[in-house]
DNA sequence: CAACATCTGTACGCTTGCGTATGAATGAGA
DNA sequence: TCTCATTCATACGCAAGCGTACAGATGTTG
């Protein structure tokens, strides 16, 4: 048995990246080889065409974006507000951010894709939503709020409008605590 | 003097559909000329190269996005607060939004679509901050609530998570209340 | 060390798309 | 109606990428 220079989890990562540089056309089956150090030889012995790649990838992010994520910060965070903290911060890091806006993009077209991002959408609201039911009886206004909260953090990097005076991060702030500073403090 | 079945104009108007559409990687010279319902022998014609159309088709982008805009809202609002309403109601709207989120996703991945964005939403939000400018004296708060309007606008179609026992005009609706209720009311 | 399954390199035909060249159609102006 | 510039169709060479076929390399296992 030859060891796989090339295992299948190095396509499937080596496409998530592609995926995040350059969107869904950017992932091409010899690009990535170039990319592996091989040739294309070896894919089709895991992946029965450049769409089953697609479908794995999405898997992979989507284990990767919710049931992990959740994992770890109920691992790392100490209180509720932390553990809330840590997923916001692991769900939107430099890793995983960039292929999220890519596949938000690309469920624009793709009706399967969109599928998938509404399910995790769904989940990572709902967590949100959990986290500060507490705080805000209203339904209507819980909901406006994580609604908010959830675009800022997603179209923020989206946008690259400058702030004459101030730093993006000093309106970040101050749009958190708009959001979600405790009515009781 | 033969006229022109195919002007410049509509090779520019198929490009930023197939842009919203597809993404720039749709925007195929060879493509176009099938929806137009020719070949592309006249296209050579009018533009040096697909980099030249799409050059132009960004440029019409950025017209009719800022210039267009604002001028239409001057022409139609009555009130201060009414001419900002209707600006982003054309910013927003079904015609423009997609071509924005294309454009948006495609400035990820190339600096000098960045740049032109970054123009365009400067401007924008420069108009949404001289509306509210008098509302929030803070000028931390008031650039704050700009960016998460902003942010909504831009996110609200890019999530598609359900809000159970609500719709989501409801909660948008809330939201806009949240960011911009009158402090005097 | 030999045998063998596994992984990889190479080559092929096919399709799509770019940009060029050239001739034919077309319609405005004299 | 004739002229002629403009616009479009057709055909070409080139490149990139998909999926297939097959042979050679490789290292694990017996």
């Amino acid at each position: 048995m030859a060891t796989a220079r090339t295992p299948r989890q190095a396509w499937i990562d080596a496409g998530l990246r592609a995926l995040a540089a350059g969107g869904p056309d950017a992932v091409r089956v010899e690009s990535l080889a170039r990319t592996l150090g091989v040739t294309k030889g070896g894919f089709y012995g895991y992946f029965a065409d450049r769409n089953a790649l697609l479908a794995e990838m999405l898997d992979d992010w989507e284990r990767r974006s919710v049931p992990d994520v959740i994992a770890q910060a109920e691992r790392e965070g100490d209180s509720a507000l932390d553990r809330t903290k840590r997923a916001a911060e692991l769900t939107f890091s430099d890793d995983l951010l960039p292929i999220d806006l890519a596949v938000r993009d690309w469920a624009r077209r793709d009706s399967e894709v969109a599928e998938r991002l509404r399910r995790v959408d769904n989940e990572r609201i709902g967590y949100l939503r959990r986290s500060f039911a507490d705080r805000y009886p209203d339904s209507v206004e819980l909901e406006a709020r994580c609604l908010l909260a959830f675009s800022a953090a997603i179209a923020g990097d989206l946008i690259a409008a400058d702030h004459p005076g101030h730093t993006r991060q000093e309106i970040t702030r101050r749009a958190a605590e708009l959001l979600f500073s405790d009515p009781d403090a």
